[in-house]
DNA sequence: ATCTTCCTGCAACCCGGTTGCAAATGCAGA
DNA sequence: TCTGCATTTGCAACCGGGTTGCAGGAAGAT
């Protein structure tokens, strides 16, 4: 992602564009996988831990990025692919217990739930936890 | 739950009975909904933070409770409805953003998931996020 | 240029979870 | 019953992810 797509993700999306919000988009669009908020930390030594953290925080208010708890106990932050406001996206996971990474599962859209009369719900967390390809051939 | 049923559950998942072990099972058991570590130790005040820490941990590694993380960031604890020694009762769980409770859809089995040739799975965490009946009434 | 607002770095804090350690308890064998 | 060992427990301290207060700095408006 250039500087260009950036800022224009950013208008979509109601996000002034900053120098460090480049970084972090740019960071989060270069990762294969979910990053936590540790992980960016590491790779952006330039802005500090708050920084990232805001940063990160204003983009998943604006649906720029979307949030996976995989139980690792920190949580992974994903850019958002879908490009109007909302999270349609959504993705199975999958965590491995070995490596303790997680990967988008980007083929298989989480089912449809039926929720009992009265729930009303506004996004969905689904997890699988196990050993990935590459642990489990060892 | 009474003090013959917990002996007896804990003699099925091979672990010892304790008084503390007990305590912490009836709680479990009275509880209509997963607790979280911090709940317990309001309800147990008897009993010191990392021995109900513990005493979860050792329960979760005899497959007498199972582990939800709704998200809220702090992890929940069920006691497992299945008899034999795995968790074959996962169910899906709903977590309210207003009241900050979650709840157990236990009519709703977890899905059945193909996951990519090479992927092992050995447990799942499906979390809805939403509005519960309670809180969208108001 | 001045004012105001927003953005940023720093340091400190909060809290859930976890561990080291020593005292208490339980249990087996003499 | 006494002794020695293993397990359980409480206490205090720690760890790390996440979060916030504050003050300095940049950007935009008047």
């Amino acid at each position: 992602m250039d500087r260009q797509e950036c800022d224009s993700l950013f208008q979509r999306h109601g996000v002034k564009s900053t120098p460090n919000r480049i970084i972090v988009a740019e960071a989060l669009s270069e990762a294969s996988q979910p990053v936590s908020l540790s992980e960016l930390e590491e790779k952006i030594v330039s802005i500090d831990k708050s920084g990232i953290f805001r940063t990160l925080s204003l983009f998943k208010d604006h649906h720029l990025v979307h949030v996976i708890d995989d139980g690792s106990g920190s949580v992974r932050y994903e850019l958002c692919h879908s490009e109007d406001g909302h999270d349609d996206d959504q993705h199975i996971h999958f965590y491995c217990e070995v490596c303790r990474r997680t990967f988008c599962l980007s083929e298989i859209p989480v089912p449809e739930i039926s929720v009992p009369q009265g729930y009303e719900v506004t996004s969905t967390n689904f997890v699988l936890h196990g050993i990935c390809p590459e642990c489990s051939r060892k």
